[in-house]
DNA sequence: TGTTATGATGTTATCGTTAACGGGAACGAT
DNA sequence: ATCGTTCCCGTTAACGATAACATCATAACA
């Protein structure tokens, strides 16, 4: 097995008796090349399987049609789905993805990511890291400019930066109201950490569907995510307010949890307690009884921060002023399911 | 907002009064270089923000410190897993991640996607597309020959090809073979679509741990990985075999979907009705009831194919004759909770 | 006929870096 | 005084491609 060299253009200029520029010319299908040359070119490259080097391409032209992508928790539903619409829209625009993850999404060992992503000459970045505590301040100190633009998915908007999400606030207001219009008084609320900037937008949004604000904290417990703290939120909160009747659960994972308390408890649901999750994974139609829930398109999420990315290049390409950022709301949408309906309208067969 | 050019090295060298070599040689910390101007390099380094250009590197050492990845399904659990995994062992051996996602694993659009990645001269592929039908036959045919190193994940050990996989075969022995212990006779199985070789693998432990081979089909249907193909496929084994009292399902998607199809026809699991899964997702602990279920350690796995994949490249460097390929495979390891308990022995308080 | 456009091609410089080599200074050994 | 070493640093030529310009036919036009 002898190691076979890559073919460079040179090799196909000798071979078809051209300079290195017609070649260059024939593969980036300019029009001034003689139709036979380009021709003969042509069959030259399939002979030898030429494929011109993206590197070098890169290095003259300044640029690699590369996005660096900085992302976080790829092991949840949400982040691996927003990176596969990141992914498909950068295939149809013709880039390719350097991918980096980050660990501790609440330190700032930013800059030597974003060194490396540069280093590479990456055209453009997508900050696909959540907003946790002041993870997001170096954007506005710490490194304070960036040779190209960067667009922030699911962080709060700011001045003079791009941002792409979800309407949490939005989301939360939608399952609050729903719980309010079946009739349910008392809506206790599991919240995501609250350093995250999005749990806090969803809390907000079950404040403002709550007609009087209630200033007694005891409808409102703190989980992280997981199964296990909504299960542990929901005997708390049951154990405050026995008045309870109904929560909104910032996430599935953590409704899934509050399911199996309430089983253990022997409360109903949703005779007893209603039951309203966010994110909709796919299991949750399946939970018992089927979880309502609010549902994020996450893989169009990552394909509009792309789209708006490769806006923002082509315009700083081509010298203009520096392109408006723009922050992008998408509005999730309620899913009712058995989880909150008071009558059971759907009974099972 | 002008746009600020990159520094080079030259820019470095002048105004350290030195070549680019001896910026060169410190950057890459090589021991021939004076103490004192080791120092004035560093200083200007750090004063101008000096960052050397990996493209240039790449483009000279005819290497990029980059691993093209090659995936599929990412919006599932285990894909996702997994690319946390390759990435967190490339991160920590210095490679950088180039990401392609294929759509439709079936097809061979395999020559496009890996060429793009040669171009850009990535080290090595991790090939994590699972093997379905013959989309892997190009590996013995089609493209005879590439220039870097590949690691296939997840498909079945060919001679002369790096293989990393979990040990599917033993895992549905496992799953089976603990049905059997709990004294349940007649064990179905819902399998993934047959022509993936991991739901092949599966099904082929699930035979292994039965003491005779059933010639009779009616214990076996094919999902699609999907809880609702779960949910059908349990409907129908019980239509075929109303004596069945267990099932190894394989995955845990489709065991919720079971459930749930279990709970509707007034089956109570795990009194009338066993059920394992595969996979164990992090919600398979929090279903009602909690499944039982096979795990595999995906982070591991693509761990294991980034060490294995980074030790051909060291190798192939060192132009040593090439490395051995290796097959590697991971056990995985049984879970148990109630779903598949015959005297329920943990009784919740 | 001379001038100008047009089309097809080649030349040279360049992108930012490193490999390979060369060379001078300082020092000790012969 | 000559030679060999070692240390430090510079020069030149790559890597593979493209931009910018130059060249040279040929056709078109006045």
């Amino acid at each position: 097995m002898t190691v076979k060299k890559r073919v460079t253009i040179k090799q196909v200029a000798r071979e078809a008796r051209v300079s290195t520029q017609t070649v260059s010319r024939v593969v980036n299908n300019r029009p001034d090349v003689a139709p036979e040359t380009r021709q003969r070119v042509l069959q030259v490259i399939d002979k030898l399987g030429y494929r011109p080097s993206n590197i070098a391409r890169s290095l003259i032209q300044g640029r690699s049609c590369t996005l660096g992508v900085v992302g976080y928790g790829l092991e949840y539903f949400g982040p691996s789905r927003t990176l596969s619409g990141i992914e498909r829209q950068a295939n149809e625009l013709g880039y390719s993805l350097l991918l980096s993850l980050i660990r501790q999404p609440e330190k700032n060992d930013v800059e030597q990511i974003l060194l490396e992503l540069l280093s590479r000459y990456v055209d453009g970045i997508v900050w696909a890291v959540p907003e946790i505590g002041n993870n997001r301040d170096w954007t506005q100190q710490g490194i304070p400019y960036l040779p190209v633009p960067v667009v922030f998915l699911s962080t709060q908007p700011r001045p003079n930066q791009s941002v792409v999400a979800v309407d949490n606030r939005s989301g939360g207001r939608m399952a609050t109201k729903h719980l309010l219009d079946q009739g349910y008084q008392n809506i206790g609320l599991i919240t995501g950490p609250l350093d995250w900037w999005e749990a806090r937008q969803r809390q907000l949004g079950w404040q403002d569907a709550l007609k009087e604000v209630t200033t007694e904290n005891n409808l409102v417990v703190e989980g992280d995510w997981t199964a296990e703290s909504g299960e542990r939120g929901l005997r708390q909160l049951l154990e405050q307010r026995p008045d309870m009747d109904a929560v909104f659960v910032c996430n599935d994972q953590m409704a899934l949890g509050a399911l199996q308390a309430a089983r253990q408890m022997g409360v109903l649901v949703p005779e007893d307690l209603a039951l309203v999750g966010f994110d909709d994974i796919p299991e949750s139609a399946y939970f018992y009884p089927p979880l309502s829930t609010v549902r994020q398109d996450m893989v169009e999420l990552g394909r509009r921060a792309v789209r708006e990315l490769g806006r923002m290049i082509e315009a700083s390409q081509q010298d203009k002023a520096v392109v408006e950022p723009k922050a992008i709301l998408l509005q999730p949408q309620l899913i009712i399911r058995e989880s909150s309906i008071r009558e059971r309208r759907w009974e099972m067969a």
